[in-house]
DNA sequence: ATCTGTGCAAATAGTTTGCAAAGAA
DNA sequence: TTCTTTGCAAACTATTTGCACAGAT
């Protein structure tokens, strides 16, 4: 019964992995709520990723205008408990959350100083970095985050002159 | 004249990197005032580097204290702007600030997700790196961090069981 | 029917800002 | 003396929390 047909939704979703997820908050025995359901949809319909919760906020009062931020960051907050989605912080006050994909290779983080933008670029090269520093500083790593800083693409077309 | 003696110190400070600053003060013509000169020793003086400003309040505050945690914030920000500190975000909700030193090589952190420790981690493996990613991308690099999050070698012996 | 989840408003924490007074040049 | 800098308190911003009610199971 998890899967009701959905309605107001504006693009084309991943029903799959949409099912999916709402069948990993039944085993957890987390109720499915509407609020959590359209959450769950925006952050699938989402392009880009790196959403922050006041932007989600923003997209799903449209379908449910009701809706409180608080239960946007609650919901925020469970979804990262539950590894589906990943904190992720740019530096610009605010926490962004992104779907947990595949572990297969990680991406960094291209950010843009002028326009704010988030880039992704795939890579592995810091596997061997990493084994390195458990051996050197025996030092456990559980995580990493690599960000660049700088112009986009975008913004260095429009730099005519300072 | 802005080289008064140092009182008040607790540890040896660098003299000469000390008369630096206040010189490169002077020549942006900001004053030097007694705060931004205990400030800036604190800051030298500080050996794990990595402080937030409400850790520099409550060092600076023990030799001046009617000084103001906006100042302490004020004068980060200013010597932020001038590139005598940098800013690192670690994720635990607070700036910390950083001498700038040596642009030769670069350094990681390592951060403990147990006990909060930074540690750093020498290395320049990303210039290659940032190189395939101003080509590929065509994004203008101007900054990177690298930030590692796991157990250090102290908490990870105090694990006993779970 | 039960107990989790929600909306609201108030609380928090780090940081910033307005303003009158202090003080470096 | 002049204009920057300071201390205080209030403002801000993102996020969290308490509580009574709504609602999923």
């Amino acid at each position: 019964m998890p899967l009701k047909p959905l309605h107001c939704v504006r693009g084309p979703i991943n029903l799959d992995r949409f099912h999916d997820l709402c069948d990993r908050l039944h085993q957890k025995e987390y109720k499915l709520t509407p609020q959590r359901k359209i959450i769950l949809q925006a952050l699938l319909l989402d392009e880009d990723g790196h959403l922050s919760a006041e932007d989600l906020y923003g997209i799903v009062k449209q379908q449910h205008p009701e809706i409180g931020l608080a239960t946007v960051y609650r919901t925020l907050e469970l979804l990262a408990d539950m590894d589906i989605l990943q904190k992720m912080d740019f530096g610009d006050g605010r926490l962004r959350y992104e779907l947990t994909g595949d572990e297969a290779h990680h991406h960094h983080h291209l950010i843009c100083t002028q326009c704010g933008k988030v880039y992704e670029f795939e890579d592995d090269l810091l596997d061997s970095l990493e084994q390195a520093i458990q051996k050197r500083k025996n030092f456990k790593i559980v995580d990493h985050q690599l960000k660049f800083f700088g112009i986009c693409h975008h913004c260095q077309n429009q730099e005519t002159r300072d």
